[in-house]
DNA sequence: TAACGGTTGTTCGAATTTGAACAACCCGGT
DNA sequence: ACCGGGTTGTTCAAATTCGAACAACCGTTA
């Protein structure tokens, strides 16, 4: 077996500050969103993508996809949200498979109520702390990494 | 109520980017751990900074926050370490309050196998998808993020 | 049309995380 | 010595996540 690779200082630094600003990240806008509108960051990432999507509404499998996530997390927060009445399940045409995921009128005004929120909290944990340029350079770098992943 | 501060299209980017990344990643992390020697991320952070600590041991707290997780999940980690023979707990010399994780042989043993794969992971996932600039440029602005989120 | 492999969404159990509650302990001021 | 506020680590219930298993359905092929 040949001699791994390690990393030099510089690239653990760079792990190191991918991993502690991915967590805190991650910690402050679950907290936010909880406290704000009662809402999980995977909760107002669906109400998200079904506000963007045409008709409001997704296949169950797009929206994990979308998400990142499995197909019974995505059915498990569908099912909350369903419940809470900010979507509804909705057949298939064409596929008696499918499921439709459709924001409801309620689910889009929860949304908009906690969008602006929601937007200076994404500020204040990472766009407003950049300049311009390192703003453009981190976009740079991630979305290189981003397809760089793609699978 | 003073108009929100929405995110241009850039801004737009910039958090699509970062939430991806961290997403993609994480997952990519977990899995090969996983498969690899049987931990989870968490668990092999936990022996990273194990490893790295005075005589191989941490104050709970200590870990707790070095982890960016909670108290309870610190504890519930080091249970299963210790259960596994790679961690065992100690109690803390001048303060009956607190315990010590302390690393053991076997889970120095253990982090010593799994180094060598984790790290190509993280090249693989992240580091050498990037260019030597591109790299320092978001070091740069991650750093700049962690400082900005240091309570 | 019957059969086949592939897709879709749900359900299940297991694992993990969190915050609150709690008991035990520390320490500075009285 | 004794409060009283703060700290420490664990336990608990609740919420969430995942993958495997499953039933139902799709489209293609024979």
């Amino acid at each position: 077996m040949t001699q791994p690779r390690w990393l030099d200082s510089q690239e653990k630094a760079a792990w190191n500050a991918f991993l502690e600003v991915s967590h805190r990240v991650e910690r402050r806008v679950e907290h936010h969103l909880r406290e704000q509108e009662g809402l999980s960051h995977p909760q107002y990432e669906i109400l998200v993508r079904l506000a963007d999507a045409p008709d409001w509404q997704l296949r169950m499998t797009e929206l994990a996809e979308s998400l990142l996530t499995s197909k019974s997390g995505a059915s498990y927060q569908i099912g909350k949200l369903e419940k809470a009445g900010l979507v509804r399940r909705s057949s298939c045409p064409g596929d008696d498979r499918g499921v439709l995921a459709v924001l409801t009128e309620e689910g889009m005004a929860t949304l908009r109520r906690a969008a602006p929120g929601h937007v200076e909290l994404v500020r204040s944990s990472l766009i407003d702390l950049l300049s311009r340029e390192q703003l453009a350079a981190l976009t740079d770098g991630l979305d290189t990494v981003a397809r760089g992943l793609e699978d």
